[in-house]
DNA sequence: CCATAAGTACTACAGGCCGTAGTAGTGTGT
DNA sequence: ACACACTACTACGGCCTGTAGTACTTATGG
């Protein structure tokens, strides 16, 4: 449905995100500012620009709230990086899915045992749980 | 071990390494040329200046056959989409795993079911097969 | 040995994206 | 109506990428 595919981002834009993601309510220009620290500081113009584009991108939503505008993120943090992960493995040998499964399994092992735990778990619970 | 974090890639740089995946052997500069095939023709030395930043990324091979450099994936395609998925969903949120793989079960689902099937019967063969 | 061809290394340049920010325009409260 | 805050437009340098030319090197045939 319209998810927009998680277009690449810079690391202003990843961080700006970030921010936004880390509040549980919309942020104006300068809320994002005062949470992005960063040496030396950024201008509020450049804030303002990042989610600018942000906003382009299709990434982030925004509504007038009052005088200024809040920002929110289109897509949760864990949508944002589950759709990625599937997309990789998906898009990436047609065919050849099996080989692709296997070296994902690989690398997660590698990098987080435990992950592989969870995610049969989680698949067993879907498949018994919301068994159709 | 060792495996480089697979950096970002440009379009002609992805399709000049597909040609090297989609080869049992590895290639020369000018057997590349002959695969990827652009309009217009790419000149021989494009090719040879990707394949030389594709080098110098880590993300290829090169050995003296000869007089020519043959080149060849450093990582198979398998392991480069893999690798990528599994960074996706360990990065992502210290500590809110689930989250994560619960977005990616949905994900992944959505864009192509069976691969779940797969992935869960292959956590399961390794469970099984490579038990300790 | 030397000329020639094939190959590689170095260098270049334009376009796009990103970080960064200034300036101009607009709206709102008092 | 004025000041202040906020947004929109514009700008610019840097890095990455696509694209390719030129110069240097080395194998090879005579």
């Amino acid at each position: 449905m319209s998810s927009p595919p998680s277009p690449a981002l810079g690391e202003l834009e990843t961080a700006v995100l970030d921010v936004l993601w880390s509040s549980p309510t919309a942020l104006s220009v300068r809320e994002v500012l005062t949470h992005v620290r960063r040496r030396p500081p950024l201008a509020y113009t450049t804030v303002l620009t990042v989610l600018d584009r942000l906003h382009g991108k299709g990434v982030v939503v925004r509504e007038k709230e009052g005088k200024a505008y809040h920002y929110s993120p289109r897509v949760t943090r864990e949508a944002w990086f589950g759709e990625r992960a599937a997309r990789a493995l998906a898009g990436a040998a047609p065919g050849r899915d099996e080989a692709v499964l296997l070296a994902f399994l690989d690398s997660t092992e590698r990098v987080d045992p435990q992950l592989l735990d969870k995610l049969s778990a989680l698949i067993a619970a879907r498949r018994g749980g919301t068994a159709k």
